[in-house]
RNA sequence: GCCGUCGUAGCUCAGCUGGUGGAGCGGCUGACUGUUAAUCAGCAGGUCGCAGGUUCGAAUCCUGUCGACGGCGCCA
């Protein structure tokens, strides 16, 4: 059944292709309507939407019945002539010969007016919506670009593990679960695992998804994302940002050639991602103290940056920009190397989406020396027995390295301009909901 | 963890100072040969989130509880 059978794609019908052709259409019934004895009936295909009319002379009686009893989202299959006409949304409309309906659907339940309850309840439906296979689609193009890029470079795609041993990062709530009558967890970040990698890769970057168990109810955290991180030897903190900045760029230029129908569909003008190339400013933890100062904000120094302060630094730019060098109360990670011409500061650098999007990459360069390890970890209240093997790493052939870690959802969020992370994700999962 | 808002028909909501539960959309029946979320006429559809309390009487007032949504913190 597949290729063959004079089946189109609605996009290419609507870019003018096959026009006075006969070709067949399938797909599922956006909107229908029924005048007496002609029948509109808008049809999604997942590439674009085209009406078909349906006249009862033309398809006779028994069709023309069937076409007008059936209801929002059956899958059909429309043979007939593609013409121009001005009268039909999108000009280009389908003259039907035939109308067969595959499945008669069942009242469906989302109707003109939604609730963002009931949309997240009827999340497997609420999928084929233009706007979320919009998303999708961008998000597909990014993933691609950032693959293409990674593999240009150089760098080896790694699967490092889910289930783990040790909590990993300090701080951030995990997911625990029974194994075999021991406690696993859920990873948070691939990163130490990554940092393993790289002494016979040498650059190793993974695509994971990531769990956070924090009752976080943001529009920018979920519980379960999808994590791209990287890890490299031989690289410093600026070194480190040289490979966002290019990372970050391709993915723009790639997603604004290839998705332009999408990104204008969600409110985007690919031309300010077209723009996007390195580099990126770079900016300290100090000089964004003073410039919320300048804007007229009370903030001390040594404190982390919040929503307020990510949002009044960064709604006016057009491109990422990094914030370096966050003081150690701001950043309490272990593994980040402390700055050695400021010691108060460590080696780090978040990149912040522009229009006040938020922090998109977190990163660092991270600390070779095991007692400076040691210590850090103990001042955390953490037992550097759980570290072993970590610390094993820097006891044979220790090497200045950086790595970071993307949330792709993040990525999407600002790319796609939404409201709302849940929608860079088919099925999102937050604190209170992992259903459907 | 903190602050706030909301639970009434399949959906979106109205329902005032307590007195026999409403509309629009969707569905069904019928009319209509150019509709654009078609239009017109009619029909069906409810344990008012749950549990207590006040009252002759509670969707409405009180208490508790559950759930969802919005914002902050934490982070990617």
């Amino acid at each position: 059944m597949e290729p063959g059978d004079g089946v189109v794609l609605i996009s290419d019908i609507l870019g003018g292709e096959h026009v006075e052709k006969d070709v067949t259409v399938r797909g599922w019934i956006y909107r229908i309507r029924s005048s007496g004895s002609i029948v509109f009936a808008v049809v999604r295909d997942g590439t674009g939407n085209i009406q078909a009319t349906i006249k009862k002379n033309v398809v006779g009686d028994e069709e023309f019945e069937k076409a007008s009893q059936t209801l929002v989202e059956s899958s059909v299959k429309i043979t007939g002539t593609v013409a121009e006409d001005e009268r039909a949304p999108g000009g280009y409309e389908l003259k039907a010969s035939n109308f067969s309906l595959i499945h008669m659907a069942e009242p469906f339940p989302i109707t003109k007016d939604q609730s963002e309850e009931f949309l997240l309840d009827k999340r497997h439906l609420w999928v084929r919506s233009q706007k979320l296979t919009s998303v999708m689609r961008v998000k597909a193009t990014l993933l691609s670009a950032a693959r293409e890029w990674f593999e240009k470079e150089g760098w080896v795609e790694v699967t490092p593990p889910i289930l783990s041993a040790s909590a990993g990062e300090g701080g951030s709530t995990v997911f625990g679960l029974k194994y075999f009558g021991k406690t696993a967890f859920l990873a948070q970040t691939a990163q130490l695992h990554l940092e393993a990698l790289i002494f016979s890769l040498d650059k190793v970057y993974s695509l994971t998804p990531s769990f956070r168990a924090e009752k976080s109810r943001t529009p920018r955290h979920l519980t379960e994302f999808w994590h791209l991180e990287g890890e490299a030897a031989w690289v410093d903190n600026e070194g480190n940002m040289d490979v966002h900045e290019q990372l970050i760029s391709h993915m723009c230029q790639v997603v604004a050639e290839k998705n332009k129908a999408q990104l204008r569909e969600l409110g985007r003008d690919p031309t300010i991602l077209e723009a996007i190339t390195p580099p990126f400013d770079r900016i300290t933890y100090s000089d964004a103290v003073d410039m919320l100062h300048d804007k007229g904000m009370d903030f001390t120094w040594g404190d982390d940056f919040g929503t307020v302060e990510e949002r009044l630094l960064t709604e006016d730019l057009v491109s990422p920009m990094f914030v370096k060098n966050y003081p150690k109360s701001a950043k309490a990670a272990f593994y980040m190397k402390e700055n050695p011409d400021d010691t108060t500061t460590v080696l780090c650098s978040d990149l912040l989406a522009p229009e006040g999007y938020g922090e998109i990459i977190g990163a660092s360069e991270r600390e070779v020396e095991n007692h400076t390890l040691i210590d850090r970890l103990l001042e955390q209240g953490a037992d550097p027995d759980n570290y072993e093997w970590y610390l094993d790493l820097r006891k044979y052939g220790s090497v200045p390295h950086s790595g970071f870690g993307i949330g792709i959802e993040r990525v999407v969020r600002w790319i796609c301009r939404l409201d709302h992370i849940r929608d860079a994700v088919p099925f999102p999962r937050t604190p209170s909901r992992f259903y459907p």
